[in-house]
DNA sequence: TTGTTGCTTTACGTTAACGTAAACGTTACT
DNA sequence: AGTAACGTTTACGTTAACGTAAAGCAACAA
């Protein structure tokens, strides 16, 4: 006997990746999930849940559903085009990029900020 | 004798910043640039160039237009709301949270394409 | 039986950040 | 004078990623 797969609700998912169940029905009808129906019901998987976790890990890192849709193929064995890879790698290596970018941008921002809280202090300070 | 501040017309900073000049309007619609006229014309000066600036770097940090500007605000001396610092300080941390989260999140995708890399290169050195 | 809750489909609405096109005015050649 | 290159305003169009509302079915509780 094998343990019975989890399955889950359109709540539960909801409710663990704190997102609206439209969501789900929206990433549903953009083919990026397929859930299985019990009666009109549906019911999620763990694929499904893994396919999700990949969205909005794609999300995150900025990247739009048509992106995160090819990616997510990538884990669709079957799915065998060398080249494709490479451009996702490329794209992540942007990312990647991108990422060094914000970090400097961010550190210069602080850098400001902390400035002006000081000049702020010292106007405060003198008052 | 002062050097002559530097001016910009409205292609100067365009191509600069790779931006149109579409966008630039629209940050002027948006209050957020106010170059001189001269006649018809905008006139940029170095002000000008440095909010575009901030509010560029702020777009590359995923911020939108309205928190760019509450930003550059702090730029502004007279603008001394020790509450608006705290808000835009506590706004920075989070995104400082955020980039920490895209690293593990670019950094688990790496993983999951090298690993998708090894699968690809063995099926065809099977083939 | 009559809610109440939760799911469903259908479909129109929303928002940000510009794109794009029309119609027009300068200046600068040629 | 013609026209090409740039600027201007005005205004409607676009796209992604959902929000929101209407209308209805199904199950369970009071």
């Amino acid at each position: 006997m094998r343990t019975p797969m989890p399955t889950y609700t359109i709540r539960d998912l909801a409710e663990e990746f704190d997102i609206t169940t439209r969501t789900l029905r929206f990433y549903e009808e953009k083919g990026m999930l397929s859930p299985h129906r019990q009666g009109q019901l549906r019911i999620y998987n763990a694929g499904d849940r893994t396919r999700l976790k990949l969205i909005l890990r794609g999300k995150r890192l900025g990247l739009d559903l048509q992106e995160s849709s090819e990616i997510i193929a990538m884990y669709n064995p079957g799915t065998n085009n060398q080249q494709q890879l490479k451009a996702l790698l490329a794209k992540i290596e942007e990312k990647k990029t991108q990422l060094v970018r914000q970090q400097e941008d961010l550190d210069a921002m602080f850098e400001d900020l902390k400035l002006w809280e000081k000049n702020c202090n010292e106007a405060l300070s003198n008052a």
